[in-house]
DNA sequence: ATAACATTTGAGCAATTGTTCAAATGAAAA
DNA sequence: TTTTCATTTGAACAATTGCTCAAATGTTAT
């Protein structure tokens, strides 16, 4: 993954410095489970399926027309959003429910809103 | 951007949860100013630079040997957050100095933390 | 059974992304 | 000046993403 730049890496880095911080950093496994978790909410339309289940449990059906993408492209996404664990969903009959599964979200939606309208 | 699904969008939805979910909705714009901040922070080497930084404020090439990518892949990456307004930097020399811009940051990781480790 | 229909699924495609490589800047040292 | 070197930049490329379309599920109604 890095090649080259051994002047830089070996030589003039302030070695110490680095250590120090790498040892202060979270594991990679949790790192990356972090920009997974960002990445779930980094798309537009995901971003407001999950803005719109915070308020209500709402069927696929309802959710495409607030997002105004094709069922499909919802159903899609709804299951992205299955796998990391950031919703939930009840089968009524034909119909299904899905609803937000962790209330952290709201909270990282708000600190979000915080530095955008800084 | 939606075609069809005619019987689903005009007849079947529930009509008053959608608008009464839509009226509780952040504007479009904000929507997309947050989905663009999570963004940033969704790719694992741009999440790793900014946990780096909110230890200490470090150079072009001390981040590139604490990520483990080349320098010019980690100079691109710190464009984009500095593009994101999420870092800044300082011109020392030869060296440039890169910090944390906003203290939401660590915020919105740490909600994301408990969210990933529940 | 057959039809209707909400939802899911998989293939395919254009657009975006993160990286590498090579070259360009710009500042300090020789 | 010339060299050195941290950083930036732009082009190119493979990999990923979010969508559409068509077809498949699975459930309810006729």
């Amino acid at each position: 993954m890095n090649k080259g730049n051994i002047v830089c890496e070996v030589e003039l880095i302030d070695e110490k410095k680095v250590k120090a911080v790498k040892k202060k950093l979270p594991q990679d496994t949790l790192i990356n489970q972090l920009s997974e978790t960002f990445k779930s909410l980094s798309d537009f339309t995901r971003l407001k399926i999950l803005l719109s289940l915070a308020e209500e449990e709402l069927c696929v059906c309802d959710i495409a027309a607030l997002t105004g993408v094709s069922v499909s492209a919802t159903s899609h996404q709804l299951r992205l959003l299955k796998n990391a664990r950031l919703v939930n969903y009840i089968k009524e009959g034909k119909m299904v429910y899905y609803s937000l599964d962790d209330e952290h979200i709201n909270k990282i939606v708000n600190e979000a809103t915080k530095h955008c309208l800084e």
